[in-house]
DNA sequence: TACTATGTTTAGTAATTACTAAACATAGTA
DNA sequence: TACTATGTTTAGTAATTACTAAACATAGTA
């Protein structure tokens, strides 16, 4: 059992990597945050270059996607040239962010032209014979799913307000 | 406005792959699914190679993982030596299984190792500086979000029980 | 103005992943 | 037994993505 900070750090950092990775994005992304949420001050870009071994280009993009979908913060100091960047902590304002990010998404297109199509069957239901309306149940389903994991992601972002003491307690209901 | 069917099924089709994509599964998988959810009976894998265009080498291991995850059924036919797979029109019981896979997953094995880390963190808390103590409050926020999504998966799941409507007057709560 | 310290973009490479084509395995049938 | 219809595995290719190295841009300083 490793019990000196720095390999502990390490570790964390690697997991994050790991879980970067496994949601689909760059591991690089998930390292660069994992030294940052560790780092109790401001890294600039070339300590960050040195904390996680990749180059000043690799971090100069991704830290511009964390930064986009609101996981780190830039800033800087007066009288001093370099750029600074921390990790956002509350990780609901993060969500919230990254969700209102997803809404130009090739993601949400995709669920989009869902409705969309959703749509065309219901306006043909009338016209049309048993094939058509068994689509429209099967897209319909489908469409429902969608509507129920996009009330989750709004209970998400609610959680924030709530703190999770009181979401434990509503989802007791549940049970 | 697209009005026949043949080509609102090819959208549809479209559709899943991109989503399929978007959650880092091979388009292909999005694909198999879609065809076969909007197919009113089994397919079997000469008929998926027809709708797809994928070859029998893909749509055989892409099946599979489908199947793996619970989002595709394989069944056979007596006297016909082909296999019929069928998609699972349950979401809810298709989350659950996937959820259930995850156990095993890289993504689990990272959020294990968080979960130790903060052990290990927690153990030394008692004769260790300000600087351990720093980082055992970070992980420990983090592992705390964790926590309160995976809350969220297993209301997810119970999902299935209540049905949407009920699930959309308990989020009311929440406002 | 030239120089320095910084961050960004670009062109190319390495690594990974999705997929194809074809060999292979197997169970059933003549 | 040989043959056929099926599904699987394998070796290789195409496509994509993550990343590097280095050129570039720019704001500040002497």
């Amino acid at each position: 059992m490793t019990t000196d900070l720095p390999t502990i750090q390490q570790n964390f950092v690697e997991s994050l990597s790991q879980i970067s990775r496994f949601w689909g994005f760059p591991k690089g992304m998930g390292a660069i945050f994992g030294v940052l949420y560790l780092s109790p001050a401001p890294l600039s870009l070339d300590e960050l270059v040195e904390q996680t071994g990749l180059t000043k280009g690799a971090i100069s993009t991704e830290v511009r996607s964390l930064a986009r979908i609101g996981l780190v913060h830039r800033s800087t100091k007066l009288g001093d040239r370099k750029d600074y960047y921390e990790a956002e902590t509350d990780f609901y304002a993060a969500i919230r962010s990254i969700l209102k990010e997803r809404q130009n998404s090739e993601f949400d297109r995709a669920i989009r032209s869902v409705r969309e199509t959703l749509s065309i069957l219901e306006a043909g239901a009338g016209s049309n014979g048993p094939e058509w309306q068994f689509t429209l149940e099967r897209v319909r389903a489908l469409q429902e799913f969608f509507d129920a994991i996009d009330s989750l992601n709004n209970a998400v972002i609610k959680l924030e307000k709530l703190g999770f003491v009181n979401v434990q307690r509503i989802l007791g209901v549940l049970k």
